[in-house]
DNA sequence: CAAATACTACGGCCGCGGCCGAAGCACCGG
DNA sequence: CCGGTGCTTCGGCCGCGGCCGTAGTATTTG
């Protein structure tokens, strides 16, 4: 089993800050390029070299070269996952919460973000529980489950799961709870939650900001989600 | 967002071979006594203390002092979790599997033992295949789901699972899928994945054998899990 | 072709942290 | 009370690895 010396390497790879800056940026899903990284993680171009090759090596990232820009992504779902288990220890951790109140940037993400492939932030916990509510789904910490109600539900709003339902329709497992650092509530992720995000851009119900994981709920967006989904928001 | 740093460090912590050694240990859920640690990751018990010292303030590991020993094990499931998480991605770099036979201990080890708080090796993932092929249960990578008929099914083999309901008894995601090194399929963990370990322990189906994380199927568990579970073990 | 930009390769500095030996507590047994 | 065992603390060694400066290679731009 000699398993050991790659679990450490990976988790080692893990645990230097200017790569967990690195791979905490690439969370939200997109490839940034390596300047973009280093000055992410606080450190020269030429460091940030040594730590994308070395996590590209490990399997962590993935590179995609266009012209003279290298851009770097999480290469798989399973790592953005990682990132989420080693948050939730880390956040039990929690040594003190500093009250002070949070720029305008950081309020922007706590409203609305992404999450690696799916919507985080208080829009994402409140679909969640608007959701759960209706009746549409339910969550556990093992899982989640979208209800028969929830399909039909998710087809009449605009979010067609059709292709991710494998056995005639009938309700199946397809979220996964995800909680990370804003809100301290489980909010959706897999494939529901992957599928809800690429909809909500696809349907222009938020839009990214540039230059940050934060997304903007679009009047459009903010009417769907109030008055289609019943989510609290705002 | 100064989590960034209490990310790094709980990775890093992790990411150190000898800690590694030891988390990896304790992934069976039991508690080692400091010098059984320090065995386990090679070093003496000196530096072992270190490194239990440093797991434990920062709340992956809780220690419990009984006479001259102190025993240390994971702190939370989510830890395990978190663990589980790290292997998924380390074993998908897999640099070269080598094919030679292992040796008797590992064969046991890849019959059955347990993984944290429930089953794996072949006998876990056996039991999942079983259930899923009886359509008690509904697995997918987001997590799975107990069925009507599963609920049934259990309380007729003897497994309880009644206290896991909490809504008048209806089919409830209470299961989680997790895949470790040995098997590449996944097996049951989560709320089911526990309760199946406890009760087959309880019920003397398996029982541990001594200084390792392999245990042993006994007769009365063979039979049991052949007849009345209908899996596949070999 | 030259200049600018993005990234990479190399070399050397330096500090963090893992490691152990020696010695000090804590707890149990006779 | 004394010896033995388990664990911890302390001090010092040393090597790995993060960091940057300098310099070199692609690629776009003028």
């Amino acid at each position: 089993m000699a398993t050991n010396a790659m679990f450490a390497e990976v988790a080692a790879l893990a645990g230097d800050p200017a790569r967990a800056g690195m791979l905490h940026a690439l969370m939200d899903g997109r490839a940034l390029s390596a300047s973009e990284l280093a000055r992410v993680a606080g450190v020269t171009p030429q460091t940030a070299t040594g730590h994308l090759g070395r996590m590209t090596a490990a399997g962590l990232l993935c590179v995609e070269k266009q012209g003279r820009h290298r851009y770097h992504r999480l290469a798989t779902p399973a790592v953005a996952q990682m990132m989420e288990s080693i948050m939730r220890v880390a956040s039990a951790l929690e040594p003190e919460r500093p009250k002070v109140t949070v720029g305008p940037r950081d309020a922007a993400m706590r409203t609305a973000r992404t999450c690696y492939d799916h919507l985080a932030g208080r829009l994402g916990v409140a679909l969640a529980d608007a959701l759960v509510a209706g009746g549409h789904a339910e969550m556990t910490s093992d899982g989640g489950m979208v209800t028969e109600t929830g399909v039909a539900f998710l087809d009449r709003v605009g979010v067609d799961v059709a292709p991710l339902l494998d056995r005639r329709g009938k309700k199946r497992v397809l979220c996964r709870p995800c909680l990370d650092w804003s809100e301290r509530r489980p909010h959706i992720a897999g494939a529901l939650g992957a599928e809800l995000c690429r909809q909500s851009f696809a349907n222009n119900w938020i839009r990214r900001t540039e230059g940050s994981r934060a997304v903007a709920i679009t009047p459009k967006g903010f009417r769907i989600f109030r008055e289609a989904f019943g989510a609290q928001i705002g």
